[in-house]
RNA sequence: GUCCCCAUAGUUCAACGGAUAGAACAGCGGAUUCCUAAUCCGCAGAUGAAGGUUCGAUUCCUUCUGGGGAUACCA
């Protein structure tokens, strides 16, 4: 990166000044005229060194003297250093970038974990889910390219209350088939979708379970429902490209006795007690939070206990870290499975929540709330259809996880030349064909030349926001936003179609300079490529 | 009440504590004998309020206001 090629000159050269202890200094893209790159090193030297930051910036842009590299170095303002640099440094950028086309990948050596879209099985997924289905694909994507070997998996609660509730819905509507009126139970699911799952199921067994009702047949109706809603999931996320390497159930836990074995070593260790007829997890003795219960009085295990046992479970996996991507709403659940984790002796740092926060819907202009259980929702297939696949994983990439954020569905079924993804697309497929059109002009591009005329602003800019792909993408691993590299993206496009309006690329009387822009246009290409593919949206060659 | 996120242009979003707060859409005005006008160029328009820290604050701290979430024997 040119960013770290300064950084090091700057370091050599304070080094040389006999200036130790080097604060962390920035290295920026400064606007206009003030040179290619800059530097704060002066004002944060200024408090040591007890000199006022211009005097240090002019001291130390005279002993940076490399003619070779920089036209010329500034002080500027109140201590700003402003490096102009040699075309010889961007002709050497990119001669990297041809030489190393993926050059931003790095090889697999941490073993992560990504839990992610772990909504529950009891309906459709909403476009609420969307936006958690699509941040986890990215972000490990992103982990992945930068040096980590990902697994994602998703965690089905398939054996607690809900999934006889939704067992017992599905009962009811499988009844009302044959005019038998029953009602869905309090906090049953109401929604539509059962309806057509109970006709399914009456072809399949015709009056067997009518007016009929015992535990057997309970388990039959949970376990069918379950499977048809997980088939339903796996069809949406299908068609959004995101698969998962695990699915975790639930219920597993339960039955291979792992979570008997975590009510054993907790009862040991003296951390539970039994209260009102439920069995609590003494949380207060590790958290500055209310106790929990584990086993409510009814005899059904809690979320959070077989989520104790689902983490557990994590943890002698072996991974190096173990991230959950969970909705805001989750908050509550972090001291708590700290907590937990405490109780086994497992470091904090080994499991990392990440949250994000809701999508608010409006649609006819309302702001509508979604609810799976009232049937009152948006499905995420039905957005996925009107707008397509790369709309819809690239609208909710562009969004700061820590906002909420609005989306008005009408507007985004309708007119979806609104979103930026056609614009980046565009740029790529720009460059394709500029490539078709040299190679019908004979003008063939095999190997890159020196590179001594690209000395245009448009130029320079397109040379030094490639080189920032690397800086954004290692950025995203310490904040989780991946709306950075969306937003990197479309400035990686803008500059690009602001040079193509401004120069010729294919000149079939200047060879030279062709050959030098069309270098310029792979790199360009090669990493709107990389950028979309770590969103897993396409570049296509033709729009 | 307490805790967690958020508040930027008419709207939807940007801006590792840096210099003149950027885009997109909407509005207004321009550009195509030449590689795709899904583009480009120009105009107009914003940091919720009050303090504090700093050479320098949209960014950090405090208070307030407003929105969302948590505070379940829901997950």
């Amino acid at each position: 990166m040119i960013k770290n090629w300064i950084r090091e000159k700057l370091i050599k050269t304070l080094d040389k000044m006999g200036i130790e202890e080097i604060p962390d200094f920035k290295i920026e893209i400064p606007l206009n005229n003030f040179g290619d790159y800059s530097s704060n090193i002066a004002f944060l030297l200024s408090k040591k060194l007890k000199q006022n930051p211009r005097n240090i910036a002019l001291d130390i842009s005279k002993h940076l003297d490399d003619k070779d590299y920089f036209n010329k170095i500034e002080v500027a303002g109140p201590g700003f250093l402003n490096f102009f640099l040699n075309e010889k440094v961007y002709s050497e950028f990119l001669f990297f970038e041809y030489e190393n086309p993926q050059y931003w990948k790095k090889a697999s050596n941490i073993r992560v974990l990504f839990e992610f879209a772990s909504v529950n099985p009891t309906g459709p997924i909403t476009i609420g889910h969307g936006r958690q289905a699509v941040y986890g694909d990215v972000l490990c994507n992103i982990f992945q390219t930068r040096g980590h070997s990902v697994e994602r998996e998703i965690y089905l609660n398939n054996a607690g209350r809900q999934i006889r509730l939704l067992g017992r819905s599905l009962w009811v509507r499988y009844n009302n088939l044959f005019k038998n009126n029953y009602d869905i139970p309090e906090g049953g699911y109401k929604g539509e979708y059962l309806i057509q799952t109970a006709e399914k199921l009456k072809d399949e067994i015709k009056d067997k379970f009518v007016d009929k009702w015992d535990s057997s047949i309970a388990d039959f109706f949970n376990q069918y429902a379950f499977e048809a809603m997980f088939e339903g999931m796996k069809e949406t996320f299908d068609n959004l490209s995101i698969k998962f390497n695990n699915i975790f159930k639930e219920k597993s836990l339960v039955d291979d006795g792992s979570v008997d074995k975590v009510l054993k070593e907790l009862k040991e260790k003296n951390l539970t007690y039994e209260s009102e007829g439920a069995l609590w997890f003494k949380v207060s003795k590790f958290k500055d939070e209310k106790d929990k219960v584990l086993i409510r009085s009814d005899g059904y295990y809690t979320y959070y206990l077989t989520d104790i046992a689902y983490h557990i479970n994590k943890y002698n996996r072996n991974y190096e870290k173990a991230y959950d991507i969970f909705g805001a709403d989750h908050v509550g659940h972090l001291d708590r499975m700290y907590a937990a984790l405490d109780a086994f002796d497992i470091p904090e740092s080994f499991l990392i929540f990440i949250l994000h926060q809701y999508v608010n819907l409006k649609k006819n202009g309302e702001i509508i709330k979604m609810s799976t259980r009232a049937g009152n929702f948006e499905t995420l297939d039905d957005l996925v259809t009107a707008v397509g696949k790369d709309a819809t994983r690239y609208f909710f990439a562009r969004f700061d996880p820590d906002t909420q954020m609005l989306f008005d569905i009408d507007l985004a079924k309708q007119k979806t030349n609104e979103n930026p993804v056609f614009y980046v697309q565009y740029a790529h497929a720009r460059i394709s064909n500029i490539f078709k059109n040299a190679a019908e002009k004979n003008i063939l591009f095999d190997e890159i030349p020196v590179i001594k005329n690209l000395s245009s602003e448009e130029e320079k800019n397109l040379i030094k926001e490639i080189d920032r792909f690397e800086e954004i993408l290692d950025s995203i691993l310490i904040d989780y936003k991946i709306n950075k590299l969306t937003n990197y993206l479309e400035s990686l496009a803008s500059f690009f179609h602001s040079f193509y309006s401004k120069h010729i690329i294919v000149d079939e009387n200047d060879i030279k300079t062709t050959k030098e822009r069309l270098a310029l246009c792979k790199a360009v290409q090669n990493t709107l490529k990389g950028g979309l593919s770590l969103l897993g949206v396409s570049a296509p060659e033709n729009m």
